[in-house]
RNA sequence: GGCGAGGUAGCUCAGUUGGUUAGAGCGCAUGAUUCAUAAUCAUGAGGUCGCGGGAUCAUGCCCCGCCCUCGCUACCA
């Protein structure tokens, strides 16, 4: 750990589909934030990488749906997430985008090495081609009825209606969502990268060379590698991308998961022209910020492709964070269930740190967690303004009270003033422990503590009772509160870096290092003080009010929108219903089909004989409970395999808008098999 | 169903290689205090450490089984 010189940061590249969330800031850009300040403020040599990810079919899509090119979709996004990173203060010492000229070039260059060394495994195979269009459908740019649900406008990759994940090939009518033409079959080359070759290697590299990786981490990179790792293509055919860079790929882009990682090194190279120092000396220490939808890109297959090229460092470790929910429900980009930071800093003007404060103190360290508003009121007014601001209020108003804000001279130290400045220095090296080993929610809390201590010390030595016996001794007792105070823009700046500013600002006080923490001259006697203003002011109930109203309505009409009933399909001839078989059954016995969670396996007497359908309505129904229930069946549907079982016929069910299943049973009490048409 | 991560006070979380009465912050109650944004400081109440077995002199921590939450994965005629 000690043996590195300098440190290269990494942050997730946010998707530039959308502006950025409280979510991807708990996760990734507050805790990197905070550990590239503190090491800078230790004058250790360390980069911070962002940059936005600008490649990919979602990108293409949302620009056909807006009638607009990709560049135009990524140019507005980037320009928003950038612009909100630089006012909320996240200090990237670049932040670059996947679009540019440096990193096209840059994820050519190592596409090629590799394509060169040998290392990708070309493989053709089938894929739905739109002729009018002249190209390739990515599996989003197919639509088509759903297999399971009948929903009509299914995308190739997932039927938006009930959610199941889908190939293209499964959609029945599949349908180009660029021409609208129906597509046909072609051969497509492509090129993949042997996961499975690194298997061994990655299983020393990650399970036995780091141990000491977060829990979360190391057990979902354990979880992929002791399932067996597949080749992974990585080019596909698109036009929006990084062009694969080989004779014979016209048409063919850089898949986006393996262009975007590659994005640090680009802007690593925009950034200084040394930037083979940060990624290529083995002195340098890399360090991947990202949530836990990315530990396997960043875990396994980004240190497979650098492994791969050869001569690039691999990650050290990669702090991987959960996710953050808002108000109890998962933060969702399309569902608009989010604080969006573009607003939040237009909303709470100047107040970044309480938001940064807010997240570190809840940050999804360990596992998920909950962002409230209530929460966030709490924090800023129980702990920022109660504790912190208001014991640097107490001091720098005593001092002008009593010394015209001149720092005084101390006279000789009680055993209770050296004990206060020793916690200060026993709470230094903890918080170097807890950052040290990312646990930034543990070290906030002890620097906390030393605004604690603070009060604590100004309660226990009442100054403005002992001025009127012992002025003397009140001199001493302010000089050990003002040293605390600058201690404290030492060990709050990582976390509170707005905020640290205008305490050095009232303080009369240039910015620090981090070895100075823990000193007790920090301001000497004679030095003046301004006369502050609050470091924080209360929240009310009304501007909570405000914002759980709006996420109130948010839901609303979400809700709305889930109970639109999804359209007619078109018309179809009696005759095609006809075809369909139809009957009135009863189900005589009912088990779950071993290994499966979702199967249960039925014996339906449909009065024409008793068979064996299988059913996916074991998350619904205990087998139990639903012996004797009468159902509809459709029993002229052909068989089908599954698990073993060959199931024959159909049971029908109603859905809800909220994805409940229920039987359609007759009415009455009528014979099995009786048809229904 | 398989794999992974979690399940500890009302809430958010610590609990190091098993070892004395299980900790912190917020919230709550009581008291002290007034320099301070009714802020601060002290004290206290509050926990069958998801459930059930087992190994051990001893287990929140180890072993087995089960339940719940989250993620990945298989399956949905």
């Amino acid at each position: 750990m000690s043996n590195f010189k300098r440190t290269l940061i990494t942050s997730a590249l946010p998707y530039a589909n959308g502006p950025v969330h409280i979510g991807h800031l708990a996760g990734v850009y507050v805790p990197a934030d905070i550990f590239a300040r503190y090491l800078r403020l230790k004058g250790e040599e360390v980069l911070f990488i962002g940059g936005s990810d600008e490649h990919g079919v979602p990108i293409t899509l949302k620009a056909k749906k807006e009638g607009t090119t990709p560049q135009a979709i990524v140019d507005k996004y980037h320009g928003m997430i950038k612009d909100s990173f630089e006012k909320f203060g996240i200090s990237f010492d670049v932040y670059s985008r996947t679009s540019s000229k440096i990193h096209h070039e840059t994820a050519s260059e190592i596409f090629k090495t590799l394509y060169d060394k040998g290392e990708f495994v070309e493989q053709t195979s089938g894929q739905f081609y739109d002729e009018e269009a002249g190209q390739f459908l990515a599996d989003r740019y197919v639509t088509g009825t759903c297999p399971k649900c009948g929903f009509e406008k299914a995308y190739g990759d997932q039927c938006e209606s009930c959610g199941t994940s889908l190939n293209a090939t499964d959609l029945i009518n599949p349908k180009s969502v660029l021409s609208g033409n129906v597509p046909v079959m072609k051969e497509t080359k492509h090129w993949y990268l042997p996961l499975d070759k690194y298997e061994p290697w990655l299983k020393e590299w990650i399970l036995e060379d780091h141990k000491e990786w977060k829990p979360n981490v190391y057990g979902q990179c354990k979880s992929w590698i002791d399932g067996g790792l597949n080749p992974r293509a990585v080019t596909r055919d698109l036009d929006w991308g990084v062009p694969v860079p080989i004779e014979g790929a016209e048409g063919k882009v850089l898949y986006v998961w393996f262009d975007a990682p590659i994005g640090y090194i680009s802007a690593t190279k925009e950034l200084t022209p040394d930037w083979k120092k940060y990624w290529k000396d083995p002195e340098t220490r890399l360090l991947h910020f990202i949530g836990k939808d990315n530990i396997v890109f960043h875990c396994i297959i980004f240190p497979s492709i650098l492994k791969a090229e050869g001569s690039y460092n691999l990650p050290d470790n990669v702090p991987a964070n959960e996710f953050l929910n808002l108000e109890g429900d998962k933060i969702s980009t399309s569902r608009n269930w989010a604080v969006w930071l573009h607003e939040y800093l237009e909303e709470f003007p100047g107040k970044e740190d309480v938001l940064k404060y807010t997240l570190t103190a809840n940050a999804p360290e360990t596992k998920d967690n909950d962002f409230t508003w209530k929460d966030f009121q709490a924090r800023n007014n129980s702990e920022l303004v109660a504790i912190l601001g208001n014991f640097v209020n107490r001091v720098l108003v005593l001092t002008n009270k009593y010394y015209e804000g001149v720092v005084p001279v101390a006279g000789k130290l009680e055993l209770r003033d050296e004990e206060a400045l020793a916690t200060l220095i026993q709470l230094k090296s903890e918080i170097e422990k807890a950052l040290d080993t990312f646990h930034f929610r543990e070290a906030l809390r002890l620097t906390m503590e030393m605004a604690r201590l603070g009060n604590k010390y100004l309660a226990d030595m009442e100054p403005w009772i002992v001025v009127k016996t012992n002025p003397e001794r009140v001199k001493t007792v302010m000089y050990i509160c003002l040293q605390i105070t600058a201690n404290l823009t030492i060990a709050f700046e990582p976390f509170l870096p707005f905020t640290m500013n205008k305490l050095r600002s009232f303080l009369n006080l240039g910015k620090l290092q981090w070895s100075e923490l823990g000193r007790r001259d920090l301001l000497k006697a004679g030095h003046r003080v301004n006369t502050p203003e609050l470091l924080f002011e209360k929240i009310e109930d009304d501007a909570i009010q405000r914002q759980v109203d709006k996420l109130l309505a948010t839901k609303k009409s979400n809700e709305l929108e889930q109970a639109t009933v999804a359209p007619a399909k078109p018309h179809i001839e009696y005759d095609d219903f006809a075809k369909m078989d139809i009957r009135t059954g009863t189900i005589v016995a009912a088990e779950k089909v071993a290994k499966t969670m979702k199967l249960l396996k039925l014996t339906i007497n449909t009065g024409i004989d008793q068979r064996t359908v299988v059913s996916g309505i074991a998350e619904h129904y205990e087998p139990e409970q639903i012996v004797g229930q009468r159902v509809s069946i459709l029993v002229n549907l052909a068989p089908k395999n599954l698990k073993g079982i060959d199931s024959q016929g159909m049971i029908l069910m109603a859905e809800s808008k909220e994805g409940k299943l229920v039987f359609v049973e007759p009415s009455e009490a009528i014979n099995d098999g009786a048809e229904i048409k």
